[in-house]
RNA sequence: GGCCCCAUCGUCUAACGGUUAGGACCUCGCCCUUUCACGGCGGUAAUAGGGGUUCAAAUCCCCUUGGGGUCACCA
């Protein structure tokens, strides 16, 4: 027995990665890297109704796009595959006729009308639990030979012993303790030939060699199912964390009726990777001491199972924004500059072929005030075209008697350089101030509306310097054309 | 409803018997500043309630309340 981790994140593909999920595959991912374990991607597919087309591909890419990359998994065999359950359908099979043989499960031909009947029975009855009755564990050898042979559809159930406590440790919960008279016959294998999720996980966790099952608190009451399995195969049980779940912000279940929930919908909002999985780790778990900026890395050295919160934690986008701001500013413009093309790509600038210069001058500008890279594009506009309008309160509150003419000195003057050196900017801007004995402000906020059109932004030299000279004459002549009419106006 | 889990500012959390209950987001104020931000400083804001145990309880125990999960031939 060697104690290498060995640990699994095993989704179903129902069509994209929720959120909740990348922070169980996260903290599966931190908890075997910290350990030099391996980090398994299973595939859940035993329900054929549920089937999504290009779902696997999907979940694949997102775990790609947060740098989750899995150890084993589809396409990267580590000698314990298949990793799809439709494929290991053989193994389920072998497994359970030793135990139907031990008489640890049992073969069950009830309908579902029967079923649904005495469901709907106990219900009447105020019973405290619906349990399968165990009808067919009390079949005799020769009938279920003969509804066998008969070919009707059949299922296969787990034999529950009543009134045993079963018990497990959990490592963020501690000891769990269950009375198997709450545990229904659950059923292992379906009619269609196919496992359930219970069986499929016990089978594949053990002959995977999974060491830790790090999975969502909805699995906590499923579990004593799962430690019986364990102990009727006669196999070691794996270390259990069930980690709390994500909720909403009334602290429901997390769910796509209040939200966004699938990471790809957060990647096309435009948050980074590295702030989604940021925020999301602190969803749970923290080191105990303040620091919130995590880089994946950081993160691996620092992950323990222990320091994982029991409580349940509500997906607040407001610091998922203040974090994304965050890990914007923590990069290099040359790191952002890929990624704002992305944006680009998508705007309605598309077209158009900036140079990298004049975009790493817009990342270093607006880098400071923006939360989203696609900011750089819409709360700056006015680097890539000129204004069309001029923000009315604006114009009330900065366009005073003397704009107009101050605007005309800085024409001039502008007609003049020779550079477009911030130096130079700056030089003429003070100069005329100067000459006129007046404020900064008085020049500097009519100069960035005619430029801009609004009346916040970057720095005036900086402005200036991206906009260039010649485009500056002409918004300058436009907006002296027009903004004085404009004030009339209101 | 049965079973199980959980409970510190509005939100994410720290404090693993002894702290003026700390930090962050949000919000408000001030500073910085040509604007908006960034940044800095400061404010508002929490141990769900009740019993125990203890010299001492947010912390341990019990009850209540509240919230959540789960009770499928879905995972």
């Amino acid at each position: 027995m060697n104690n290498e981790v060995r640990v699994r994140f095993a989704p179903s593909p129902t069509g994209y990665l929720h959120v909740g999920g990348l922070r169980t595959a996260l903290y599966n991912f931190l908890f075997a890297k910290r350990n030099n374990g391996k980090f398994i991607l299973r595939i859940e597919d035993t329900d054929r109704n549920r089937y999504v087309e290009g779902a696997v591909e999907k979940l694949i890419d997102s775990l790609k796009w947060v740098d989750l990359e899995y150890d084993e998994g589809p396409n990267k065999d580590g000698g314990f595959g298949p990793y799809f359950q439709s494929e290991r359908l053989d193994i389920y099979q072998k497994h359970i006729d030793k135990l139907i043989e031990e008489k640890k499960a049992y073969y069950c031909f009830c309908t579902p009308e029967r079923l649904k009947n005495l469901r709907e029975e106990q219900q009447r009855q105020k019973l405290p639990q619906a349990k399968y009755d165990k009808k067919c564990f009390h079949l005799s050898e020769e009938e279920i030979k003969q509804k066998l042979d008969s070919g009707l559809p059949k299922v296969v159930r787990l034999n529950v012993q009543p009134n045993q406590t079963v018990a497990f440790d959990d490592i963020v919960r501690g000891h769990v303790e269950f009375n198997t008279d709450n545990i229904d016959d659950q059923i292992l294998i379906k009619s269609d030939g196919f496992p359930t999720y219970h069986w499929a996980n016990v089978v594949d966790d053990h002959l995977m060699k999974i060491s830790h099952v790090i999975r969502g608190e909805e699995w906590l009451s499923s579990t004593p199912k799962h430690v019986i399995l364990y102990n009727y195969l006669g196999w070691e049980l794996p270390k259990f964390a069930h980690l709390p779940l994500l909720l909403n912000p009334d602290k429901s279940k997390l769910s796509k009726r209040q939200g966004d929930v699938a990471v790809e919908d957060y990647k096309d909002k435009g948050y980074l990777k590295e702030a989604l999985v940021n925020f999301v780790a602190l969803l749970g778990w923290n080191y105990g001491d303040d620091k919130e900026f995590y880089l994946l890395d950081e993160m691996i050295e620092k992950f323990s199972l222990e320091r994982v919160n029991k409580a349940g934690a509500v997906f607040n986008v407001e610091k998922l924004n203040w974090l994304n701001g965050l890990h914007i500013r923590e990069k290099s413009d040359e790191e952002l500059l890929p990624l704002f093309k992305e944006e680009l790509a998508k705007s309605e600038y598309a077209t158009n072929n900036y140079d990298d210069d004049f975009l790493l001058s817009i990342i270093s500008a607006m880098k400071e005030r923006v939360t989203f890279v696609k900011d750089f594009i819409y709360n700056c506009k006015y680097f890539y075209e000129a204004p069309t309008t001029y923000d009315e309160k604006i114009v009330k509150k900065r366009w005073k008697d003397d704009s107009a003419d101050l605007l005309k000195q800085f024409l001039e003057a502008v007609k003049q350089m020779k550079t477009n050196d911030k130096e130079e900017w700056e030089k003429i801007l003070h100069e005329i101030v100067e000459k006129n004995e007046i404020g900064f402000g008085r020049l500097i906020h009519p100069v960035r509306l005619a430029v801009s059109g609004v009346g916040v932004g970057p720095g005036a030299y900086e402005l200036l310097q991206i906009i260039g000279k010649e485009e500056v004459i002409k918004r300058i002549e436009k907006a002296l054309a027009e903004i004085p009419k404009l004030k009339e106006q209101l």
